[in-house]
DNA sequence: TTGTAGGCGTTATCAC
DNA sequence: GTGATAACGCCTACAA
């Protein structure tokens, strides 16, 4: 079926234009638009005889066509490592609530951990028009980083508190946390003590970690034993296993960091199967202040991380800047704190 | 600045487009849009030429002008009540995961499990032009489903096997689910068996629930006392004051069935430091199979569900309205599994 | 296989 | 305060 007005239209879908909604209010469509945009701008009478003939025909306005003709857009994109990780799922609340409130959509899709997919996935992006781009990860492809200057849009990573930002963030210093932690494990007694951490390659987060243990380990003036180093992949299995293999293969070992996901967890588990006393045996620390480790038995030291508030920054961030209400890229570290519990 | 090009235009954003691929490789736009699009409709040197053109110029296709002229979009929208929970993730992974491969967006919004935010976002979904939606609740608002129905674009939703689904339904029953669990308690010997879920309004996933415990109960010939069946927020605190309420106001209670997030956890732990040991005093079940149920001491009893096939399938659904493969809704029950452990 | 013409639905701009 | 007109960047349809 062709349209109703004069002209040989060619695709089927009808539905509603604001061209039909001017008709039906007996006004032009600029009207109608500003109706809408800016009901401001428009007399109260017109507001009114605009917003019923709106209701009476199921309009939907066409974000897509307001978009293209007003060169913005109102769609930020978010780029995580993984989408199944609930870690990231208390920073995509705070980003969705700011977004919320101003009205702009969430584009999400996951990098799969893999530079090239994250560069792809820009790539996507930007062809969606997206306003502006939350990645968590710091590590990109060159060209996916000369793809985002180029569009001249802003940015805002907030995986770690990196020192050579594409634009700005918004994060805490995986560093200086993993820092505080070994040197925490040290004044409470521990003589030496293990690091696991998830596979460090193309991964700030993880690589800033180790870095930061290291660093700990020497200003104490211990060395360093590459054996008491490990890198897993992620599970609760995963934390039982590094914990079997640290005390198998350095048996002196009284203290184990670990720095990624839900490692500790696992490891208190196998722990208590084994019947290794936390923390007399072994002591345990975690990154990442999940919920569970409160409730766990022992409660396990960790350290507590702004999510949601990192979130709702980089969110908040990103709006100032689309909006024009800032036009300077900046740095917010939001910190961490230790939080001393049972299993050290 | 104005364009290169010999008319008076009038925003400033430069971006390249089409036109000037064109130009570049020295033909028309619309051999480029070819090239672009259905590489295989052009020949291979007009391809390659077209190809270094777009390297050189650093072009990013507009899908929103794409989407404008061509009538169709690349997005599918997903409302889920939550993004913090991490239940959901795994469905927005196998979701993801789909949508990647057909090269689809995923643009997503959290409802906080509110009818009337999600009528918003629905609303604000199809002003994006999306090209379907996955909804994870099965009540609506009479509003949101008529603006469905007027946009014509497929629907899946994913949280509850409902029986008058707005157009398809992809998941398991909640009513089957939680009585074959009220079912097994029975048959393992419990005889006063507590329900606890989440709240049940506006919540077809927790009233099914409920309505399977009774069912359960009714078809044992066992009366169901109210005092036995309770509302609960999330987290693990509120288990562990469910289990508690319980004991208190029902003694010879036996056994509890959590119906809902990680309560069955939280109550676990509680019974520990209570000192009342499960399964013996008390036995303890749960729905959803978390990872973490499986590791606690004791393991608990569960019902595993499909998650992440669930996703998957959810979008392959999507993907086959919108492409034109099928044509019709339909109604898929991925079913679930009782997973029993050492709590029970 | 390639090109030309016109329109997708909206907003910026300028005139009234 | 309101309206006419010309883009926004691309694709469908049809012609060559």
């Amino acid at each position: 079926m062709a349209r109703s007005d004069a002209n040989g239209s060619r695709r089927g879908a009808p539905g509603t234009r604001m061209r039909d909604v001017a008709r039906k209010a007996g006004v032009s469509v600029m009207t109608v638009s500003r109706a809408l945009n800016d009901p401001e701008r428009v007399s109260e009478k017109m507001r009114r005889r605009v917003q019923s003939a709106v209701e009476e025909t199921g309009y939907v306005h066409n974000r897509l066509a307001r978009s293209l003709s007003s060169q913005r857009s109102d769609v930020v994109g978010l780029i995580v490592p993984s989408l199944r990780n609930s870690l990231f799922a208390e920073t995509i609340q705070g980003i969705s609530d700011v977004l919320a409130e101003e009205d702009f959509q969430l584009m999400i899709a996951d990098s799969g951990h893999s530079l090239a997919d994250e560069d792809e996935l820009v790539g996507a992006f930007l062809a969606q028009r997206v306003a502006g781009l939350v990645l968590h990860n710091t590590s990109h492809t060159r060209h996916a980083a000369e793809m985002i200057r180029k569009a001249k849009i802003p940015v805002v990573e907030n995986g770690n508190l990196t020192d050579k930002p594409l634009d700005s963030v918004v994060s805490y210093s995986n560093f200086e946390a993993s820092r505080a932690m070994t040197t925490h494990l040290a004044r409470l007694g521990y003589k030496t003590i293990g690091f696991v951490s998830l596979s460090v390659e193309d991964n700030e987060r993880a690589s800033e970690r180790r870095r930061g243990y290291v660093a700990a380990m020497e200003a104490l003036g211990r060395s360093v034993d590459p054996r008491l180093i490990l890198e897993q992949s992620s599970g609760l299995a995963a934390g039982a296993d590094a914990v079997v293999q640290l005390v198998g293969s350095v048996p002196e070992v009284d203290a184990v960091f670990f720095a990624g996901d839900v490692l500790a967890i696992g490891a208190v588990f196998e722990c208590h199967r084994r019947g290794w006393s936390v923390p007399k045996r072994i002591g345990i620390a975690s990154f990442d202040d999940v919920d569970l480790l409160r409730h766990v038995d022992p409660s396990v030291t960790t350290i507590r991380l702004p999510r949601y508030e990192i979130g709702r920054r980089s969110a908040e961030c990103l709006l100032d800047r689309i909006s024009g209400r800032s036009d300077k890229s900046i740095s917010v570290n939001l910190g961490f704190d230790i939080v001393q519990r049972e299993s050290t």
